[in-house]
DNA sequence: TTTGCTTTTTGATCATTGTCAAAAGCCCGG
DNA sequence: CCGGGCTTTTGACAATGATCAAAAAGCAAA
């Protein structure tokens, strides 16, 4: 809990009633590799704050799994879609490690929001970063190449190769699992 | 001004007071064709409104203009991540028709925030939308070919066609103009 | 250590898209 | 109606990445 309260620091300061109110809504979860948080069709009710740990984003396309984010320590995960629209999900997203998340629902985000003006700042602040980080992607996706996108993706997380399996990470730069390894030989 | 408080009730519902004063923070802005709103290098400081007209988003890579964005009636633009941070454009935002735009600076937005805290909810909400909407470009500029992603923008935006020059639109689908000509006499 | 399963690499071939160059089409001002 | 500039299309060839198939490497349980 410590280590959330600490990370929210980084979006806004929140006054210590705020905080207490916050940190009193999150419930610890524990899961084990290859568990769900969210599966296709099925609404997803709750935001994660990742305490230790790995997960992944994916999607089926015909017929094939496309990873699309993966989630490590100090990273909010949740089926963004589904949350937000409390319509079912479109993605899965399952645990690539054992692992240690705090949760909380949409419901008592949204009651805090009403209580709280100072957390819905933050979340609003939380919000934009995120979608500046997406944006970043968008980019970084749609507009530069194969190789281009695994040598950025070494640089800004070296640890990742570590702790996904390449055809995961292929999925992720939208690449096939073949492709992949000849680029890694290549450089 | 109708235009945008009608539009806004799509997000959130203000108090009276909170939408007078909104209303009275946003300056209409009038600009030409091929005009620029925000340029590489100069801190983006508004976020405006589309009332009438068209823009693009376009940054230079290697030397080539990339189209990542278009903008039409009843968006919102700015180039966010220099309007967020407050940091210098990465990016240009370019009139391709006469426009008229709202405009309001961050500062005046950072203040209504403070004062009301229903204009904050509201920009929370519309945030989290267009969240939502960028994850949708991202899949599909990701994940799917060429041919796919035109005619996902014929679907959903069939007026472009005739707005938008061929080389801008081949730019936004992360294809050659040569590849974007063949797809249609494809099609 | 051996066996069996999964992940990763390598090879050969094919399809898609990019690049360079030129031609055709279109629009606007004179 | 004509000419000049811009946009769009077409052609030829090259590069990138996908697919199918098989080999190699890694790893965990017996």
């Amino acid at each position: 809990m410590k280590q959330l309260l600490d990370h929210i620091k980084n979006y806004y300061l929140l006054s210590p009633e705020a905080k207490q109110a916050l940190a009193a809504c999150f419930e610890q979860v524990i899961l084990n590799k290859n568990e769900y948080l969210a599966t296709e069709g099925k609404i997803c009710r709750h935001l994660y704050f990742v305490q230790q740990g790995a997960l992944r984003g994916y999607y089926i396309l015909d017929g094939k799994e496309i990873t699309h984010w993966f989630a490590f320590e100090k990273n909010f995960v949740t089926s963004f879609h589904s949350f937000i629209t409390q319509q079912p999900a479109v993605e899965n997203i399952q645990l690539l490690e054992g692992s240690v998340l705090w949760a909380i629902s949409k419901d008592k985000l949204s009651d805090l929001f009403d209580l709280y003006h100072d957390i819905e700042r933050l979340v609003r602040i939380a919000t934009e970063k995120y979608y500046i980080r997406l944006e970043e992607r968008f980019i970084n996706a749609h507009f530069k190449t194969a190789t281009e996108r695994y040598e950025n993706l070494l640089q800004q997380r070296p640890h990742i190769l570590e702790r996904v399996p390449l055809g995961y990470i292929a999925s992720y730069l939208g690449i096939s699992q073949e492709t992949l390894s000849r680029i890694r030989s290549r450089i």
